[in-house]
DNA sequence: CAAGTATTGTTAGATTTCTTACTATTTTAA
DNA sequence: TTAAAATAGTAAGAAATCTAACAATACTTG
């Protein structure tokens, strides 16, 4: 079976439009979340969650927000007591952004859910065929960035 | 080598942060278009150059925009000339939407660029590993879907 | 056939995100 | 050391998208 580079990326592309709505539209129904967040600040929180304390401008960018739209993003999650901002002793200009209690309780919750959503969509690939997605997404992934 | 359901929700969310932006970012630099026009504009010709006469519900659907979204979209491009609308004999509700010739010109230029630019990131991957990535993708696209 | 229901597309107002300009701080280098 | 460049974050107005209500048409079913 040919392939060229086209169905590589229409993939992608068709992948893209699929997965991440339906992904984090199934936290949002399900969860006790207040009606002020949306999927911008679960996003958030669940990046925060699994590398801990973080630089603003980093969170914005690993979440792909300009830092101007991040800001308002992080004072809401503050307001909320998810987020607590931790200014660097060296380099005034930073802010580290770190979970809460409640914080780590609601990214926790959003977790087990994630499992079970994951479970459920990919029970019909092989265990060999799961690493083979995910090696060949880590490769494409990394020549983007580094091209980039 | 042990992987979970958690690996593969990673790497996917990895890849769209990354691939997406760079890919529309860059037909957007290179091609003489119009500054009225975003990204939104570019995958709606996209579509409909793969696509060929669709129903603009369907479009919308397809570029993940509510159809409230899309109105102004397809009317920009059809003051741009790049799309004309054409009405369903059958069904006088339904508007089909297919690129002019303009807006076939231009699709042809960015699927050049669009064809460069994958060929250029996707260098370090063999024919096979090519193949396993789609199938792999396409497998896991099917599965949302269903589940949607 | 009639009445209710679903679908297609538009409109208007709310929300989210982007862009640009700005301040404060840090780094670089002449 | 000091001037210039780079970086982090904020603010305000512009642009994009969403939501909800609506009009027109099509479908369903009693």
């Amino acid at each position: 079976m040919k392939t060229n580079n086209d169905d590589i990326f229409k993939s992608i592309i068709e992948l893209q439009h699929t997965i991440m709505s339906a992904f984090y539209k199934r936290f949002l129904d399900n969860l006790d979340i207040p009606d002020q967040m949306n999927q911008t600040h679960i996003r958030t929180l669940h990046y925060l969650a699994i590398k801990g304390s973080t630089p603003m401008h980093k969170v914005s960018k690993r979440i792909s927000l300009e830092k101007g739209s991040f800001t308002p993003v992080a004072k809401k999650l503050i307001e909320l007591g998810y987020i607590v901002r931790i200014k660097d002793a060296n380099d005034k200009r930073i802010s580290f952004l770190e979970l809460t209690d409640a914080g780590k309780k609601l990214t926790d919750g959003i977790h087990k859910l994630h499992s079970q959503y994951v479970e459920e969509k990919t029970k019909v690939l092989t265990g060999e065929e799961k690493e083979l997605l995910i090696s060949g997404m880590n490769t494409l992934t990394a020549l983007m960035k580094k091209c980039r």
